[in-house]
RNA sequence: CGGGGUGUAGCGCAGCCUGGUUAGCGCGCGUGCCUUGGGAGCACGAGGUCGCCGGUUCAAAUCCGGCCACCCCGACCA
């Protein structure tokens, strides 16, 4: 592509609603224009490389089996109703009417359709196992949309959906879908992390989110220092604390006067005691009705973890009256010992603590020498915090590590969830009804290549990896008006255009400041200068985006230096 | 949904508090000259329903009310 024909609109400064780096810089290089919140245009930049992405995704896809089908973005409501899903997925699902008045929604995911699909066209164990994938624009009504591409509410995903006679065929399926995907995030050039993740509701089944490495992701991926095990934040299990030996001797609870305390924080330093010496019980409310969770002070409560201890559909905070029905006293000064009618779970941290401090249940009372399992009773210990940097691994001897990541893939087991509830069965080899044992893959295309400006930019824009890059090399003729540059630098670009090098050059009438900044803004990997200093010694310059490194290459070289670059850039 | 903020040229902003000529600045854009290895210089120029509606006033970008859009924060704690 010529620049002078193409449409490129950079700009100098940040767009002022812009907040993290991946939409700025992709405003800026004139790679996306937003229509309105949470809703992008994507320009001819940007659409490069989300189809660099998509064709990625395409050939791992095609490998592992799947094949690839286009399903309708509206989708009727009856369809929802079957699955039980229109009354529970809540306001993220746009809903509206079409003339006759019949209720319709725009697909934030397709299980529905597709199960529909499946049912009606496949009958027999003979024609599975099956795995339907698409690429499709997808729309959630996010409550609040936000960073551009990172969070959007429409955007574009890739979604597969495995169908299999049994449990053992869907984990093969789940198995190839976590390969691909490993395949796919790996052949993008991005830094990733497979981690275990919460399942949910539907139960019994696994599930991996890919999460690509990024300070300013908006997940906690958990990992241990010293063996393979990953997961995000919901899911990370730590190792239980054993009991320890309480001295049987110890004083008795004694109440204390804590005017006004109502934090962790105030209270261990008005009574002079450490954060770990606390239990803070904090108020949940499911819908079996209030349960109150105790927690050694540092620690935070994982809701998730309690949520599926529960076996809960929701489960929350309570609000100030609950806790004042349920404990008697505000918000603040909420504890253990007295607690009627309430089931009273604690982390196991708890069993570690010989005396401790807690709330007297009554407006600035707490209580001190207060020992678990003696003074009060709890009925069931189990693990309900949230992991922490240095917490013990769950598998082995090491230490968790938290680390900021992206998520851009969820590989997902279903079980029966869908096929039961819409009725999707076959026979099999001995003539029975079965369920069709199914699996669910998504890949957010779009969010992908955000992550990866994400993880790959410096203070000068960004910097893509080749195989995602709009395009692989930029040559820069640079100089006056010279017609020795022009015809070379026109020569180059055939060449490499002619090799199957993606090329872009800049044949604007621009100083080379202007060529150059814009280069290091839009990212190429590549850059090719050519200009008078250089051909002088019958060379041109190449420049590498990441390492700035400049190499002068002899003209008929250029070609195989930089198929060499690009592969030594994708092999690092 | 609650709280906060912003809306003035394509982009970034000033002006508003304290109402008063033709509403400014930088970048970008157009033309010409000049310049050509890291966002040059000079000159001329185009481009505005001051988010929308209403009110107050002799007079509103500015004060008041309503609406809309966009951005940020939001159980984080017993």
């Amino acid at each position: 592509m010529k620049m002078s024909m193409y449409l490129i609109p950079t700009l100098k400064e940040d767009p002022a609603d812009a907040e993290v780096i991946s939409h700025k810089l992709m405003l800026r290089a004139g790679m996306i224009r937003k229509l309105t919140s949470g809703v992008y245009s994507y320009l001819p930049l940007g659409l490069r490389s989300l189809k660099k992405v998509q064709q990625i995704v395409r050939e791992e896809m095609d490998a592992a089996g799947a094949l690839e089908v286009f399903l309708p973005a509206v989708q009727p409501a009856e369809l929802w109703e079957e699955s039980g899903r229109w009354e529970i997925y809540g306001k993220e699902l746009l809903r509206f009417k079409d003339r006759h008045g019949r209720d319709c929604c725009l697909g934030p995911t397709h299980e529905e359709v597709i199960t529909d699909l499946v049912r009606r066209d496949v009958r027999s164990y003979k024609e599975l196992p099956l795995n339907l994938y698409q690429i499709q624009t997808k729309f959630r009504d996010e409550i609040r949309p936000r960073f551009g591409l990172m969070r959007g509410r429409e955007f574009i995903m890739k979604d597969a959906y495995s169908f299999d006679a049994d449990e053992k065929g869907a984990e093969t399926s789940y198995g190839l879908m976590w390969k691909a995907y490993s395949n796919i995030f790996s052949r993008c050039g991005l830094k990733f992390r497979a981690v275990e993740a919460d399942s949910g509701p539907i139960g019994g089944s696994f599930s991996h989110e890919f999460m690509v490495l990024a300070d300013t992701g908006e997940d906690t991926i958990v990992s241990c220092d010293s063996c393979d095990y990953a997961a995000n934040m919901e899911k990370a299990e730590i190792r239980p604390i054993e009991p320890m030996n309480r001295d049987s001797a110890s004083e008795a609870p004694r109440r204390v006067e804590t005017p006004g305390m109502r934090t962790i924080e105030q209270v261990s330093q008005f009574l002079n005691a450490q954060p770990s010496d606390l239990i803070k019980t904090m108020i949940l409310r499911s819908e079996s009705g209030p349960v109150a969770v105790l927690l050694r002070g540092e620690h935070e409560l994982n809701e998730v973890k309690v949520k599926n201890f529960l076996k809960a559909g929701e489960l929350e905070l309570a609000d100030e009256r609950t806790i004042e029905e349920v404990t008697g006293g505000p918000r603040g000064f909420s504890g253990p010992m007295g607690l009627k009618d309430i089931k009273i779970l604690a982390d196991y941290a708890v069993r570690a603590i010989s005396t401790a401090v807690i709330g007297g249940n009554e407006n600035d009372v707490h209580v001190v020498n207060v020992t678990p399992d003696k003074d009060f009773t709890v009925d069931q210990y189990g693990d309900f915090r949230a992991a922490a940097e240095g917490d013990p691994c769950p598998r082995c001897e090491g230490k968790l590590v938290l680390n900021r990541g992206i998520e851009v893939g969820h590989v997902f087991k279903l079980g029966l969830k869908y096929s039961k509830a819409m009725n999707a069965r076959f026979l099999d080899v001995d003539g029975n009804e079965q369920y069709m044992v199914m699996g669910c893959y998504g890949i957010g295309v779009s969010r992908t290549v955000a992550a990866a400006i994400e993880q790959n930019h410096d203070e000068d824009g960004i910097i893509f990896p080749p195989p995602i890059a709009p395009f692989s090399v930029l040559i820069t003729p640079v100089g006056k008006k010279d017609e020795e540059i022009d015809q070379i630098a026109g020569k180059i670009y055939q060449e490499l255009w002619d090799a199957g090098i993606d090329t872009l050059l800049d044949d604007r009438d621009e100083r080379p400041g202007v060529k150059f900044k814009d280069a290091d803004l839009i990212g190429v990997p590549v850059r090719i200068t050519v200009g008078k200093k250089g051909l002088a010694q019958g060379k041109i310059e190449l420049r590498n985006r990441r390492s700035k490194e400049v190499s002068m290459v002899e003209i008929p070289a250029v070609v195989q230096e930089i198929k060499r670059t690009l592969a030594e850039w994708n092999a690092g």
